[in-house]
DNA sequence: GCTATCTGTCATTGT
DNA sequence: GGACAATGACAGATA
């Protein structure tokens, strides 16, 4: 079904491209967030502490109760949980933000009569890959019109309305703005339409595999001419200042930018490392994307047996470009010198910052001592704080790249979406989870009611002592005594029993998941007992929290209930009071007008009739009957019972 | 020391 | 039958 629900949203985008190329604009963007927002939530899993919520809201609407005692307003936790998507779709991919990008801007064919068709999407890539290689090598750093890169960005770029993205392209836009003044903005929409085309006859060239990438070809010739050179001739190549390479950098620049197989990874294993791209997209663009991306394409441009290797590894955040690095230079000398050709020209690219950060957290991994980094291990193995499994666990390697999947956990509210990650051989170094899932984890579970202390504070203390967090360094006694504060009993018991997940993944792994821990992992039924309590007891937890909030929401909305009910109470009491003044009145001029008629009227005598001895009383079919009141002191009932009917008949 | 409140936990029930 | 959510009740911690 989603597969179905893709094609057509992709018929549908095809569909609005051919109607803003005639001018028409299209609003798919409404139908889009409808269509991937399911889709986010598929990937993601239940992402709240009150996912259930919604069946008893049902329910009790059903009941015919606008607020039940178990139903609290869930708009509360609705609007939480909004605000939790919002604030991880700012770096998730949004499709629909790019459709508006490029479907709002119609191109004129005045701007560029010369270069680009803007109907052709092959044409358009062509152009650009001529651009990029027909110009000066400083040119083509300053704005590399890749394809891939591009791709990458919008792809994994900075979501709804991306600042990040928009920033991205104005920087690549630069040099065309300086260049071209009077249409730079119709130049700029100009590019963001023909990358778009292009994205999308990648996209094509995906879904059909018979259709072939024009540039590729050449590509695929120079690169199979670099590749047939011998190997002691590359090694006698200085990535660095050889003129071989100078020329191979717009080759590779070219390679990277248009680079198929980049969308092969992105599109064909976006769904499955949808999370991933979300702790990516939620780093600064130029410290995590551009080079992230560079460096996959060009490993899967120049091999296709590592193509899987690195599309697994497009699944890692930023931070295990290090880890790329390392396993890509064990691979060959050749792998070496493109990686550092690669990283050369990602340096020419302005994305130097990939080689900042990386030595920098090269650097601060040296820097840590390897004690520290056991403390680290050990003390947030059992932390419900989901942060950093070292690359020194002791023995543990393996689960603790199977509880760093729980670290999506965090990320994802309850967590655990992505086998993917979950998958402890994949070579992967563990520390990649020890950047992001911090804070995320402290904003989802913030925003969740599961509040333990030791789930927001312990980490800061005793996790990352080396990022300043804690200025004044305690003693070990102290340090000690803050964990055991910190830590709950479950967490406690588990450190003590040597199990080596903390209570927050236990909580919230899957039942499937968590019974293959209980039966893999050689536990002791002590240690199964305890994993079972912690489970139960951390849901219990939970939902003793869900109940409490929803009983107190209850309390607040029977409150309100019952001021209004007040205030409705009060409302009918004054329009009784009001009612009761208007009968009144309403009698008195009914008897003021009784004695004028009756005054007007005469007897067989010729007198005028009494208002004491009669009356007049309007009949249902409107006639007005004048009755004989007799003295009750004088009279019985039924004697006026008889003087009305003498009467009725008289008149 | 007493009290109110919060929070975790257990037991139970229903799904 | 097991997992789990919901909830009342109880106990401990804390202001």
């Amino acid at each position: 079904m989603q597969i179905a629900k893709k094609y057509l949203t992709e018929g549908l985008i095809q569909f609005t491209i051919l109607l803003s190329l005639i001018g028409v604009r299209v609003d798919v963007d409404s139908y889009l967030n409808g269509y991937y927002t399911p889709l986010f939530e598929i990937s993601l899993g239940p992402s709240s502490a009150y996912t259930q919520t919604p069946f008893h809201s049902l329910r009790d609407t059903l009941d015919g109760y606008s607020v039940h005692p178990k139903c609290p307003e869930l708009d509360y936790f609705f609007a939480s949980r909004r605000l939790l998507d919002e604030v991880r779709a700012l770096g998730s991919p949004r499709f629909p933000t790019q459709l508006n990008a490029w479907l709002l801007h119609q191109v004129p064919d005045s701007d560029k009569p010369d270069s680009i068709e803007p109907s052709d999407g092959d044409d358009a890539d062509t152009s650009l890959g001529s651009e990029s290689t027909g110009g000066d090598a400083g040119d083509d750093c300053e704005h590399p019109p890749d394809n891939g890169h591009q791709t990458a960005q919008h792809l994994f770029g900075q979501g709804p309305c991306s600042s990040g993205t928009g920033e991205v392209l104005g920087e690549e836009e630069n040099g065309h703005v300086k260049e071209e003044e009077p249409g730079s903005l119709s130049q700029l929409a100009h590019s963001i339409a023909l990358e778009q085309e292009s994205l999308l006859d990648s996209n094509a060239a995906v879904f059909d595999p018979a259709r072939s990438h024009p540039p590729a070809v050449d590509i695929d010739q120079q690169w199979s001419h670099f590749l047939s050179l011998p190997v002691s001739d590359l090694d006698d190549l200085d990535p660095l200042d050889t003129e071989c390479f100078t020329d191979l950098d717009a080759d590779i620049t070219s390679t990277i930018s248009q680079d198929v197989s980049l969308h092969d990874a992105m599109v064909s294993r976006a769904a499955a490392y949808d999370m991933v791209s979300e702790r990516t997209a939620a780093m600064p663009v130029a410290q995590q994307q551009a080079p992230f991306f560079c460096l996959e394409s060009t490993n899967s441009s120049h091999s296709d047996s590592s193509m899987g290797m690195t599309m697994d590894l497009a699944a890692l955040p930023f931070v295990s470009v290090c880890n790329v690095t390392r396993n890509l230079s064990s691979h060959v000398p050749l792998d070496g010198c493109l990686d550092e050709a690669v990283f050369d020209q990602i340096n020419l690219l302005h994305l130097d910052d990939l080689g900042t950060i990386d030595s920098q957290m090269l650097d601060n991994l040296g820097a840590i001592d390897p004690q520290l980094l056991e403390d680290l291990d050990s003390d947030s193995g059992l932390s419900l704080e989901n942060s950093s499994r070292g690359p020194a666990s002791p023995g543990t390697s393996e689960v603790s790249s199977s509880s760093s999947s729980y670290c999506e956990d965090g990320c994802g509210a309850t967590g655990y979406t992505s086998e993917v990650d979950s998958i402890p051989s994949k070579g992967i170094f563990d520390h990649t989870t020890s950047w992001s899932p911090v804070d995320l984890s402290e904003s989802v579970w913030h925003d969740h009611s599961y509040s333990s202390p030791a789930f927001f504070h312990q980490p800061s203390v005793a996790s990352f002592p080396h990022k300043g967090i804690k200025e004044e360094p305690l003693s070990e006694e102290e340090d000690q005594r803050v964990v055991e504060r910190e830590l709950s009993r479950d967490e406690m018991r588990a450190r003590a029993m040597c199990i080596p997940f903390s209570a927050m993944q236990i909580v919230n792994m899957p039942v499937e998941e968590f019974l293959d821990v209980l039966e893999g992992h050689g536990f002791s039924p002590e240690q199964v007992t305890l994993l079972r309590d912690i489970r139960r007891r951390g849901k219990n937890k939970l939902a003793a929290q869900n109940c409490r909030k929803r009983k107190l929401d209850a309390i607040t909305g029977l409150q309100g209930e019952v001021e209004k009910l007040q205030a409705q109470r009060d409302r009918l009491f004054r329009e009784k009071q009001l009612t009761a003044k208007t009968l009144g009145a309403v009698s008195q001029q009914i008897d003021q007008l009784t004695r004028d008629i009756l005054s007007r009227m005469r007897n067989d005598l010729g007198e005028p009739l009494s208002p004491q001895r009669y009356t007049l009383q309007c009949g249902a079919n409107g006639r007005v009957v004048v009755h004989l009141v007799r003295k009750p002191i004088t009279s019985t009932t039924t004697e006026n019972k008889n003087d009305k009917r003498k009467k009725d008949k008289k008149l």
